[in-house]
DNA sequence: TGTACATCAGTGAACGCGCGTTCACTGATGTAC
DNA sequence: TGTACATCAGTGAACGCGCGTTCACTGATGTAC
């Protein structure tokens, strides 16, 4: 629950704070998780790290800037952890499709506050990406359509491909959603519980395109 | 686009504006669609509407219990719309499935900002929900669980009808989600190709149910 | 090791803003007679 | 139909608040010599 002590060679408390931009990043979070991302100003920030309300602007150009940082190590840490599923799974396409999608519905139930913020406070019409944050989207996407192509072959027509990724993407994406929203909070006791009911659903969704593509 | 004309017999022109506080939760539905959430506030509703920014608070006793109740009609008519779909299909348990998924999904293309205050808007913690809306929460929610109960039997396993249930929720909700946020908007040309799309997603994922339940 | 200087993270006062909410009022509408 | 009155939706000034952002400053840290 402490912050991640992330310990450097030289310099751990060079400067007054230390690292506030980093405090900053994790106290955002927290936030988060308590209030929603509505309740991130740059003054409760400062006032919950005890700094006072002029300094994050030293480390970040204003309140968006911080908030699409978080978004961005979101998607940095949500495109790892896909990546590494896809490496790890064995090279049974079904069997990766499970292992993605159990990432997936993981990183939801272990970053609830990134989720919040990656999937309901950037969304908004007007708000300009940075390169970086759509660069960690487009890495996370990717894993999901090659994970998708790898099952159905590369002849498969794209309008089947599409559905499929789509399909199967809505799928996780729903389970992590009502995670975070609370509906399969209350209706699984523990995580555990929860994580071993979406891998069996995902293994019958498999099963079933298997099915179909043998027909 | 412009305001539903509910007629009234007697009093439609009664007062200084007319309706004020239709009017006011018309006007927020519209903001939500342009802005998001956040930017529904009472100032903003009254200048959009010509009036002072303190009549408002003669129709709601602030700014939160009008968010409430645009989540209230959203929410009745959510259900409405899965009940009718319920009450319309087939009396086969599968189809009926697939007629409520699509309900729910179809629901999301017509009514993006009700789904935004429903999912995003009214998900933070400290939130005191009144009776009505979650009376209205939990009817639509009854629909998914009868429907979800028909299909497997009354006999079934408490866990199995969970997980399916779960399983069913999980991926129309995604796929509202994908449609309210981008990636389906930006997927599919059109909103009949994604109901087409979804629909086929539906029917497979069934068929799939049916087969695992008989084997 | 010691000193002088440069850097720059953090301070705190200040600014203007939009917000939610209150409240005495006004005047249009509805009703009783 | 006309008049007197009651109702109450909408007005506009006022309040205090927290916010984002700026900026001259301070003082601790790092570095050159």
């Amino acid at each position: 629950m402490s912050k991640p002590s992330t310990i450097r060679r030289k310099p751990p408390q060079h400067y007054h704070h230390g690292n506030l931009r980093r405090a900053l990043l994790d106290m955002a979070l927290r936030i988060i998780e308590e209030k929603g991302v509505e309740a991130v100003t740059t003054r409760a920030l400062a006032r919950r790290l005890g700094v006072s309300h002029g300094a994050p602007a030293h480390h970040f150009h204003n309140r968006e800037a911080l908030i699409l940082e978080v978004a961005t190590e979101g998607f940095r840490t949500f495109a790892d952890a896909l990546e590494i599923a896809m490496a790890d799974a064995p090279s049974d396409p079904g069997a990766r499709i499970c292992a993605i999608g159990l990432a997936y519905v993981r990183f939801a139930v272990q970053h609830p506050a990134h989720v919040r913020v990656m999937f309901k406070g950037i969304q908004r019409e007007g708000l300009r990406r940075p390169p970086e944050l759509e660069r960690e989207i487009e890495r996370a996407h990717q894993v999901l359509v090659d994970a998708t192509v790898a099952m159905v072959g590369a002849g498969a027509p794209s309008g089947f491909v599409r559905d499929l990724l789509f399909g199967n993407w809505s799928l996780v994406h729903g389970m992590a959603m009502l995670w975070i929203d609370g509906p399969a909070k209350r209706a699984y006791k523990t995580w555990q519980e929860f994580e071993e009911a979406a891998a069996q659903i995902f293994r019958r969704m498999v099963a079933g395109i298997k099915r179909e593509a043998a027909g």
